[in-house]
DNA sequence: TCTTATATTGTAATTGTTACAACTTGGAGC
DNA sequence: GCTCCAAGTTGTAACAATTACAATATAAGA
């Protein structure tokens, strides 16, 4: 069964496997789409129509903080987004039409820091233009 | 006087010289901190007693729109942050003193979005992590 | 099954931002 | 300089995202 997977995401960071948790992974797993948190709560709330959206901010809180989902925003919008893909940090943001595409690429780290001294746990590239589909129109 | 750099940038623009926009400028210019609009504002505040917040905001949009200053916007907070800095894209923010470094590089957008059929207008890069003055503590 | 640490819930408060309508001002043209 | 209008400023109110907190419920180990 599917839902293994979650389960053991949780269990190896000793977070108590709930309903909840569940199906908020299961559901950013299969749409990557860099949901806002009002967005995973309304679709949340189709299969639990009680849950509070207390819960999600907590749910996300939890799975942000044990690094199994990754989180950024963008500075056209003041809410948090979030992505399954714990890998994936560069997102092109189109200005028309809101999608944000995942661009697969890396920064090296050790380059661009080089003798700064700071030591860097994550990162986030943010471009923002106009989208393929949206220049064709 | 020095004045006419911002003067000038503002009139390049078709914008009208207000003193709110130089002061808030002539502040951007001097400490480029990245500080949010709650800080510009409590800034401006002091020269400007009666500035209201208002005002804060609409200066910081059109020069945003006119591509005078930067805006950016990191995980861990809420608030737009701003940057006098019209070339610097990539930040290092500090988790432990909250402290936000400009670093000297650039990305290569043509070589990183390749054939995806994007255009790019911009883009912001945000490091995480812990900064070389709160390691040495 | 009992227990307890962890999750969930709801409410209220706080913070960042936007909408809007009234008023004021910069600066172009006389 | 004076007049005029578009652009800028103001204040208030509404809205949206997030946090604080205390009460209740639940997962999972003993």
């Amino acid at each position: 069964m599917e839902l293994n997977i979650y389960i053991e995401l949780l269990k190896n960071k000793n977070l108590k496997v709930t309903q909840h948790r569940l199906e908020i992974l299961r559901f950013l797993d299969k749409n990557r789409t860099h949901p806002s948190l009002e967005q995973v709560y309304s679709y949340i709330k189709e299969k639990f129509p009680s849950i509070s959206k207390m819960t999600v901010y907590n749910v996300i809180d939890s799975l942000i903080e044990n690094k199994i989902i990754n989180s950024m925003r963008f500075v056209n919008s003041t809410e948090l987004h979030v992505d399954f893909e714990i890998d994936t940090h560069f997102h092109f943001v189109c200005s028309k039409c809101g999608h944000i595409y995942d661009i697969d690429s890396e920064l090296d780290l050790e380059k661009i820091l080089k003798n700064g001294g700071h030591k860097a746990d994550d990162y986030n590239v943010n471009i923002y233009g106009v989208c393929k589909k949206c220049l064709k129109k």
